[in-house]
This record gives C-alpha cells, structure tokens and sequence, in this order.
DNA sequence: ATGTTTCCACCTAGGTGAAAACTT
DNA sequence: AAGTTTTCACCTAGGTGGAAACAT
C-alpha cells in the first residue's frame, strides 16, 4: 500500500498472479525482446483500491533499471553471471494503459492487466511498445496519476513496483527451465503440455 | 460539413468507403444483429478535419430509428414491403469509441473506425453493443462532444450521419445479393471467392 | 563464441455465413 | 409460414518457442 503525503489518503495496489510471478522469480525471470516487440509473460496484473471512485485516474507503466550492469549466463554453471556494465536504456518511455483514463470506481472492480504492453529492443519503440536492452536487469513499476481539473494546482500521484517482476531482458531464452515454464504456462506457447501429450 | 451555430467553427465528417457502403445501400444493407452481438459490416469509418488540435473530443455513436414502420422481404418480388409499426427501440444507447477522448490532433490524423461496435437483439446490450429491433431500418449517427474543464458552461457538440449508412437490422440474411457481396467483401466470411476458387 | 534475426509450425482468439433445429 | 437460435466448418488475426541463418 502506498501513501500520499498531503492527504494522508492510502491506496493499495496488489498484484495478481503472485504464484506465477514468484515461480518465474525463482528461477530468474527472463523476458524475450524482438524488433518487432513481445509481450511479457507473465503480464502484470493488479487490483487497486483506495481510490476516489468519482475521479479519473491516469495508469500507465514504466520499467527501472535494477542495477547498472549487464549480463551473461553461463551454462555450465547455469547461472547468470555480471559481464560489464550495462548501456543507457532510452530515457522517459512510459506505456499508458489502453483504457485510461479511469474511474476510481470502475478501477477498483476490474483486474487492471498490462498483458498488451510490448517489448522490444528497437531504437525507436512503436507506440505501445517499450525499448529495452538486452542482458540487462529491469523492473516494471506502476504509475497511477489523479487527472485534476486545470484550476487544482496539486496533482496526487502514486507509483507502486513489485520486487518479484523484476526480470533480464533477452533475444532468445537463456535458462532451459524458464522456457519450459512459459510452455507450461503461456496459452500462445506450443509444446507438448498436459493436453498435447498424445503427440510424439 | 457541419456548423457550430455559437462559434461558427466548422468541422468537416467524411465517410470512408463510400463506394462500399453505396453498393450495399443500391441492394437495401442488412445488418445481422444476434444474441451476443455481431460486428457491422460494413464499418462506418470517418475521417474527421477542423477540431481544434490541442482541445479532447469525445467520440461516440448512436441509431436512429429511420421510420415508424416493420418490415418484410418478398421473396418472389424481391422486395421489402411494409409490414405493420415498428417496435420501440432503448433509449439513450450509445456506443463510445474505444479510443476516446482523443486530442483534435489525433483525430485528424486517423481514420476513426467503428469496426468494434457489436449490434445485438438482446433487450440488455452488454458494453460495446447496441441493443436493436429485427426487421426495423436504422441509420447510425456519430457524435463529436469537446471535452472542456469544468468551469467552461458552454460545450460543443456535433452530429454527423450518412443517409447511405441506413440498413434494416435482420436475425438472417433476407436478400441473396445482400449475403453474396457481404461474402465477397468481408474478409471474415468464408466461402468461395477469388482465392478460393480451386475449391469444390 | 556469443548474441540476434528470420522464418515457421503450432497455438489461442474470435469474426463469418450455412444449415439445421427451434419457436410462435 | 416466418423469424430466431444454435452449432459448425472455415476463415482472419496474431501470440508462441524452435531452428536455422545471420552478425559481430
């Protein structure tokens, strides 16, 4: 739950899916970046509550650099390993949710999903996607802004970021047994789940 | 075009496809309206030019009854013929584009496409269907409302609609050229047509 | 050697009219 | 008889990881 100074008013965001965020953060979360732009797997998913049901809110979503390094995984070790510093990501990309702005009341009774967002690791990001750099370490966070009337001077924002949707960004899957769990999780993914066992 | 009677700005509407919708209009358009909803086809789809760049616009549409009367299709002389008074329709439904409020500027530079509303024979129409009678002429009507602070009393508003958009709303297709030139030009009916002609 | 791009078969998701079943 | 509902094969649209080709 998060705190805004001046009011003293509390809203609380909670993210949804926690088994499967927590499955892929212990294994070491790695999200595929194309040209063209991939979604995330998992997708962020979240209730808020605590919000003025009679005003408008804006949501959107941004991503952190964790640490200023880059990575490499090394596969006899199966771990991934520090290999430099990282390159500067493209500064101010912010994805704004498609049905935003918002009702506070119509936020709090809906799953507010980020599943449309797209990542890619183009230069120049098309719209709804975000550029991001290969092997290295991000953190999705969540922007949630009051829109105010012009004459209101004082504009109540939160951000809220959850530790365990941190994730590296990678062209191709690096760890075996994270592209095993986005097939057994992931509904686009072929392979060979529970109920295509019947194929060789 | 469409004038503002207080500020004398002027706004220009523009049907997209006109060639398409006057072919079905020459045949009498049919609009199948189902249970769950089911898309128009043709989609009303309108370029909008002279809304102030940097002003929000609120973009929605509605039906309008275009008679009083309930019709029939006489097969034999392949027309439709009167057959009694029409049924009232819901009030107040309205269809809000998925994609407003847009700035002026936005607006301007898009195709606005009305390819998402679902028309439905359900008396409650769930979010993004409009609830219509079988057999009734309907013309569909775009509204373009300024989004303006709230201090600001007066607001702006505008109504466009394209007599060559009007169809009857049917549970089943009536007239065979109506179905033949749905299935010639909706890419989502099967069927057998040019690049399919090597089937049975 | 390591990381990226392209292409592809395989999937989900959902928009069609046809035909049969159903209703009145 | 006339209109509606259900089901279905057939489509479009687009989200997957794998493999091979490519780049550095």
């Amino acid at each position: 739950s998060v705190y805004d100074g001046s009011r003293k008013q509390e809203i609380c965001v909670e993210l949804c899916h926690c088994d499967l965020w927590n499955a892929f953060h212990r294994l070491g979360t790695e999200m595929i970046i194309t040209k063209t732009g991939r979604r995330m797997f998992p997708a962020v998913r979240v209730r808020i509550s605590g919000l003025d049901p009679h005003c408008r809110y804006r949501i959107a979503m941004d991503f952190i650099s964790v640490d200023k390094y880059k990575y490499r995984y090394v596969y006899h070790s199966s771990k991934w390993m520090v290999a430099g510093s990282g390159e500067p990501v493209i500064q101010g990309q912010t994805y704004h949710h498609p049905d935003s702005p918002m009702d506070g009341g119509y936020i709090a009774s809906q799953v507010i999903s980020f599943e449309r967002i797209k990542l890619t690791n183009h230069p120049r990001p098309r719209a709804g996607q975000i550029s991001l750099m290969s092997m290295q370490k991000f953190q999705p966070r969540i922007h949630i802004e009051k829109v105010e009337d012009a004459q209101s001077a004082v504009s109540e924002r939160y951000v809220v970021s959850f530790p365990q949707t941190s994730f590296i960004a990678v062209t191709a899957y690096q760890n075996q047994e994270i592209t095993r769990l986005k097939i057994a999780r992931n509904p686009f993914a072929k392979g060979f789940r529970e109920s295509n066992k019947h194929r060789t």
